[in-house]
DNA sequence: ACGTACCGGATAACTTCTATCCGCTTACTT
DNA sequence: AAGTAAGCGGATAGAAGTTATCCGGTACGT
């Protein structure tokens, strides 16, 4: 049985515990969440063991260490509806959610496939969706971005840029920024004609169903 | 020994490899690259061993299937230099050379990840680059696309692309297309004011060295 | 009709990851 | 200071998936 909630550790089992989640983060960050919870116990410096005494599974170190970090992206968004220009508001949200998962190949995992990780991680996650909704919808109805654009568009830009991130985080790390403006000036309303998109928007369910099934077979 | 080159084979050896490569331009197409030689076997309906007899391993199997594929490629890059209109040619390769990934997951994979395959097809997508090359320099010539654009980056917006259509394959094919005209839109080069890229270009040699590494933990 | 090129698929040999057992050590209590 | 429960390490069993070969039998081709 794995000390979830329940009673005190000992001292030293106590510290282990912390080393495993600061050794997890580290490894999420670097390699991403398919490490092995043997790899996580040979990066703190335990024994096997040990993490699995502390930790059933992988999920529940998953769960202890990115509630808190969708949370952080949630709060981005918060502040960002706060701002008073809603462009801003919106490319600041992008920006700085990217920058997140930019430092952390495991938590850009997480964003974007939603079957990884635990109940509390996923309702995490879904508290996300509304407030993306609400950017975009303000943006558009100020009329700073393109009418055409939908709330379901962003999840799916996000995905893309993080394939980009990624693959040239080793190189340049700030080089998906390039792609970033360029998607930003494509929404932006400040022209005199677009290219009507040529497709509709997926729905909210369709959307799910998509970043569901993403990654299945890499 | 694989029976690469040399003579002929038996009737119904001949028939069964033939099976065999169509069996695996099903799958590869369907559930991308990682499939076994030995679920390509069972897939054409022959035994395990004949698949080997005819393939030392996966990689012969891909080079036989994939060198044309990205002559096909290649070729429509071709088309597009001979298109008099820059924009116009530069949009209908990406529109073309997209569909073509888009049917076929193994192509996407092989495209985005130049360690897989052999040398041939390495040698067929090197080919590739220079041409894509072309079409960028034309249409930035030609004052259609914004100046600061770099060819390099075209590669990684289609790695982006390829990342999303491979999540919506299954919910709604041609919905990468909103984004692909989204990006379009933000290279145009008709409006007044573009955001500056906030960083530089990779280099052709980091570019490459980006897509090599690509995808290698997921 | 005969030899040999070819066939099927069970299975050996690996690799990778998960999870547990068990003999020994350390922290806490009185 | 000693007893005891909690904790430790890491070898290793077990599950899963992949690669590649062996060998008794089949059928092509002359």
């Amino acid at each position: 049985m794995p000390a979830t909630g329940g009673r005190s550790l000992r001292k030293d089992a106590a510290q282990n515990r912390e080393r495993l989640l600061a050794a997890a983060a580290e490894l999420f960050a670097e390699r991403g969440l398919d490490v092995t919870l043997n790899d996580i116990a040979h990066h703190a410096g335990v024994g096997v063991a040990t993490a699995y005494r502390r930790f059933a599974n992988k999920e529940e170190v998953i769960d202890a260490l990115f509630e808190e970090r969708l949370q952080a992206v949630a709060n981005l968004a918060k502040e960002a509806l706060d701002d008073p220009d809603p462009w801003h508001g919106l490319v600041t949200f992008l920006e700085r959610s990217l920058d997140m998962q930019f430092g952390d190949r495991g938590l850009n995992q997480i964003m974007n496939n939603p079957h990884l990780g635990d109940a509390r991680v996923s309702d995490a996650r879904d508290r996300i969706a509304p407030l993306i909704e609400q950017l975009v919808e303000r943006a558009k109805r100020a009329g700073v971005i393109r009418p055409d654009l939908d709330q379901t568009d962003l999840i799916f830009i996000q995905l893309g840029l993080s394939a980009i991130m990624d693959s040239s985080r080793g190189q340049a790390p700030e080089h998906y920024r390039r792609y970033l403006t360029i998607f930003l000036d494509g929404i932006r309303a400040d022209r005199e004609t677009f290219t009507s998109l040529p497709v509709e928007a997926l729905s909210a369910h369709q959307t799910h169903r998509a970043m569901t099934r993403a990654r299945r077979a890499g």
